[in-house]
DNA sequence: TGAAGACCTCTAGCTACTAGAGGCTTGTCT
DNA sequence: AGACAAGCCTCTAGTAGCTAGAGGTCTTCA
């Protein structure tokens, strides 16, 4: 295969052209090589790369836990106990997340059951939200 | 009460000062009055305002939700319905979230559950990552 | 009186992109 | 061959909601 443009990448990869281009300022792509008219052009590593990168952050993984991903993709030979780190780690902070918006669902939903529809005056969504002490949990 | 300065509103509100100056700057907040020497001061209406905005903050409410509900909770004669339309949609995004990160948490645990603890070459976590049709879902 | 702490403004940084301006190059159609 | 659209280039700025820092003034307390 020929090398290709970043459009072609683009289309390849479902990635966004000016993504392309963060990404590789942001270091999780490499600089591609240049035709004589300085445009970037790519070949099959980076189409792999790519999806990686796109696949991983749709999973939500940051760059960060992204960049050391894929440097132990690079490295076969090495023990995988880091990605399980990594992937461990993303996990406790999926729950973290689902626990805090589990709380916070419970609270919005108890204060639109309380409301009676009438004049802003009785209403307990923003009574609700001017007394903290009304609320379900202490936590937030 | 005197007028109190912005260190004062800080502490009486759990509002750091500098985002205090934010939410000025936003026009969540109005912008207060000064003392001769170009300081800010604040008085119980602040206080109450800010502690509404913190906890619908806290809440997940967006600055825009926030600017209408407090518009509303300024108006109470006002119908309510308006203030349970923002409620209402606000929950529906918090759903919304809840079911993304559950759907990942699960592809996530599932690409954990088959590793197998060895080398990077046969780690399933790297390979899903880049094999995106390994996963449970097409969705993303 | 002198030092610490609180206040002021302004700028820049965080995440992960996205949008737009202004200007070349490439490809296609006639 | 020439015209014109589409694609590419760089650079800047904007998104949300703050946070941190520089450099300077003012207040408070021992």
């Amino acid at each position: 295969m020929r090398p290709f443009a970043i459009g072609v990448l683009s289309e390849r990869t479902g990635v966004k052209v000016p993504t392309i281009r963060f990404y590789e300022s942001i270091g999780l792509l490499p600089a591609p090589e240049r035709t004589q008219t300085n445009r970037r052009t790519y070949d099959e590593d980076t189409v792999r790369r790519l999806r990686f990168i796109r696949h991983a952050r749709e999973l939500g993984f940051e760059v960060d836990a992204i960049r050391t991903l894929l440097d132990l993709a690079a490295h076969p030979e090495r023990p995988c106990a880091e990605a399980d780190v990594v992937a461990r780690r993303h996990l406790a902070d999926i729950d973290d997340r689902i626990e805090r918006l589990t709380g916070l669902r419970a609270e919005v939903q108890a204060m639109l059951d309380q409301c009676t529809g009438g004049q802003v005056r009785e209403c307990r969504v923003i009574e609700v939200l001017a007394n903290h002490g009304e609320c379900l949990s202490e936590k937030h």
